[in-house]
DNA sequence: CAGCGCTGCGCCCTCTGCTGGAGACCC
DNA sequence: AGGGTCTCCAGCAGAGGGCGCAGCGCTG
């Protein structure tokens, strides 16, 4: 329960309220060369910052500048720092680094995406520019016209894995305006051992280092504003070592308070004792529901709440109450007032909560701080992470209610409801043609496939006609559909479809490409051969018999027994059960799509048949399921003397 | 010291968009 | 019969909204 007091200038670690808090003086100390800051910025000028960023570096000579941006009143802004890793090729900052390493302590790179980025200059960067120390501010939220606790990671060369960083602790002060970072071998000397520096030239720079668990190194890095008295903070540590209820007292006779276990400091010794309960199990107050023990009344008051169901800050403005009048602010600020202070320096977004931009901040700098243990995945969020785990697990904790279909996430189960058993589905309907898609990316990936533009010209397959556009090209070939575009060059015959003039083109050349394995007769027909082998070599062959039913005449055909029905004038009668093995062939298709396909087939099949279009009536057995069952094999008859053979 | 106001962290949720496998369709 | 294309659909991740809760500054 150790707490030290140590002295330290009244403004460090301590927020303004208000940003008119800033004194006058430091303002025009700053405008007198070493920071100068503007009440009010124009509107060009905010522009400006918005699209440079929070802050910008500007190193004219030696000297370094850091500018920055100054909200609008009640403005909160996200000042981003990239980090800096120093390669050889960085060939600018083996110029620079150099040049600096005598002088220069800290630095502001500008990044090539428009952050920016720390440089420490340590010891480090004496023996090669390599060797630097950097350090990034990745990233905190604070009124510029404050005194802000910010958290960075120092870097090595070589290092990489954020958790392997080590993290510091930064305060900045008096950020308003541009800063000249005075830089001293002291602090250098100072950052290596561990102990604090002090600004040169009227500016104070306080570093504190503290060793860490193996590979870490906990550094306090405090810029106060010029006005402040320099603080002896290496000595106030040494003393904190020794003696931890030491009190120094500050030129203005205010004391603060700091705890030995973390960074925690507060101006009030009861802050900071009740901080201290924090680092210990102490939990006096024990809920009597539920035997859960807390630090404060206050809080177990809330939490009985929570148990009872009290919440007893209702909303104004809608029926939602809260167990906290801070919840129900922030409620007012989600839900009606639409008040969101913080505001990202580098694109429009805006939030009701200093958590959320932070949040933000990674999409713009790409900083995945959540690891996955089991993949290289890592997550801008915790949250992110568990949901990725369960790609890992196979958990499917959202079910369907209708089909008890399992999914990974609610949206997606949402999705699912909402097209398989939903009624009123939406529709997303393409604006070119008549393609309507159930999803909005299903649509946007039909709108890049078939009506982009395509530079090259695609050519229709059937003509010499070009488009540029895939759904045109397709509309156009299906001009040529009904075309019989396939003309035998050696006699009269045309067809649509290319494979049927292969079977014709043979019926002049005389290919029999397929053998029969079992006695070598050869067929210019793969059905022709099939017929073969099931009428000769196939003892379990049964052919499928349709038998009129007015007179009982067989006829293995069926198109062949309705032509027979027509004469003796009675009505078709279903196959015996003999033909059962064989039936599906002769199935009605449901699909009307495969309906008229088989429409289209019969009437190219009754057109075949008829030869209507081959010289002598030779007809070529080819294609077609209602020819397959009654070919002869023998390959040189004719379609009339097949169904003669086959027909009873 | 209690209480208020506020902040930060974490969690859960929704919305959105991209991706790739499966199956239907077409040729 | 088989390959190419397209639509459907689930998986998955990015981004952000909203809220519960613990802790801290400040004040009476």
């Amino acid at each position: 329960m150790a707490g030290t007091e140590i002295s330290v200038p009244p403004e460090q670690f301590t927020k303004s309220k208000e940003p008119g808090l800033i004194t006058e003086k430091a303002l025009e100390e700053e405008e007198e060369g070493v920071c100068r800051a503007r009440e009010h910025p124009s509107s060009e000028e905010l522009e400006a910052e918005s699209t440079h960023g929070a802050l910008q570096a500007k190193i004219p000579g030696d000297e370094l500048e850091l500018l920055l941006a100054i909200p609008e009143e009640g403005e909160k802004h996200i000042l981003t720092l990239q980090m800096v890793h120093l390669t050889s090729e960085d060939a600018e900052l083996q110029d620079l680094a150099p040049q600096h390493q005598e002088e220069v302590q800290g630095m502001v790179q500008q990044a090539g995406s428009g952050l920016q980025s720390l440089v420490w200059l340590g010891e480090g960067s004496q023996q090669s520019p390599h060797q630097c120390v950097t350090i990034s501010i990745q990233e905190e939220v604070y009124l510029l016209q404050e005194v802000e606790v910010m958290q960075f990671h120092v870097l090595e060369e070589n290092v990489t894995g954020a958790s392997e960083d080590s993290k510091c602790a930064v305060s900045l002060a008096e950020s308003s305006g541009s800063r000249k970072l005075e830089k001293g071998q002291e602090e250098e000397r100072l950052l290596a051992e561990g102990g604090s520096s002090e600004e040169t030239e009227g500016q104070f720079l306080l570093l504190e280092v503290r060793p860490g668990d193996e590979e870490r190194v906990e550094i306090v890095l405090t810029i106060s504003p010029l006005n402040i008295e320099k603080p002896a903070l290496g000595q106030a540590h040494v003393e904190e070592a020794n003696a931890t209820e030491s009190q120094k007292k500050t030129k203005e006779g205010k004391r603060t308070f700091h705890c030995d276990i973390c960074t925690f400091t507060s101006s009030r010794i009861s802050s900071l004792n009740r901080h201290l309960k924090t680092h210990t199990n102490e939990k006096p107050y024990t809920c009597h529901l539920c035997l859960k023990a807390f630090r404060t009344v206050t809080v177990l008051r809330n939490h009985i709440n929570t148990h009872t169901g009290t919440r007893p800050y209702q909303c104004g403005d809608c029926d939602m109450a809260f167990v906290t009048s801070g919840e129900r602010a922030r409620h007012r600020r989600y839900k009606h007032t639409h008040e969101k202070p913080f505001k990202c320096s580098m694109c429009k977004y805006a939030s009701v909560e200093a958590s959320k931009l932070k949040r933000h901040i990674r999409s713009h700098t790409g900083e995945r701080p959540f690891q996955c243990h089991l993949c290289s995945y890592a997550g801008k969020d915790a949250c992110k992470v568990k949901r990725h785990m369960r790609t890992h697990s196979g958990e499917r904790p959202y079910e369907c209610h209708i089909c008890h279909a399992r999914f990974t996430q609610s949206g997606t189960m949402k999705i699912h409801v909402l097209q398989k058993h939903g009624e009123n589905v939406p529709k997303y309907q393409c604006p070119h043609c008549d393609t309507v898609t159930a999803r909005k990316s299903d649509l946007r990936v039909h709108l890049l496939k078939l009506h982009t533009y395509e530079a090259a010209e695609m050519k229709c397959r059937y003509c010499s006609a070009v488009f540029h556009e895939r759904y045109a090209l397709i509309q156009h070939q299906k001009t040529h559909k009904n075309e019989k575009r396939f003309k035998c060059e050696h006699c009269s015959y045309a067809c649509k479809q290319e494979r049927h003039m292969t079977v014709h083109i043979r019926t002049h050349t005389g290919e029999k490409p397929f053998a029969c394995l079992s006695c070598n007769r050869r067929f210019p027909q793969k059905q022709l051969l099939n017929v073969h082998f099931k009428k000769y070599h196939d003892t379990t062959f049964v052919p499928t018999v349709y038998k009129c039913p007015r007179c009982g005449k067989g006829f293995t055909r069926l198109n062949n027994m309705q032509r027979h029905l027509k004469k003796c004038g009675s009505r078709q009668e279903k196959p015996t059960t003999s033909e059962k093995g064989r039936r599906t062939r002769m199935r009605k298709p449901t699909n009307p799509k495969e309906t008229a396909k088989e429409d289209e087939a019969a009437a190219e099949e009754a057109s075949l048949v008829s030869g209507e279009q081959y010289p002598g009536g030779l007809v070529p057995i080819d294609f077609g399921e209602a020819m397959a069952g009654g070919e002869d094999p023998d390959e040189d008859m004719t379609c009339e003397m097949i169904l003669a053979t086959m027909e009873n």
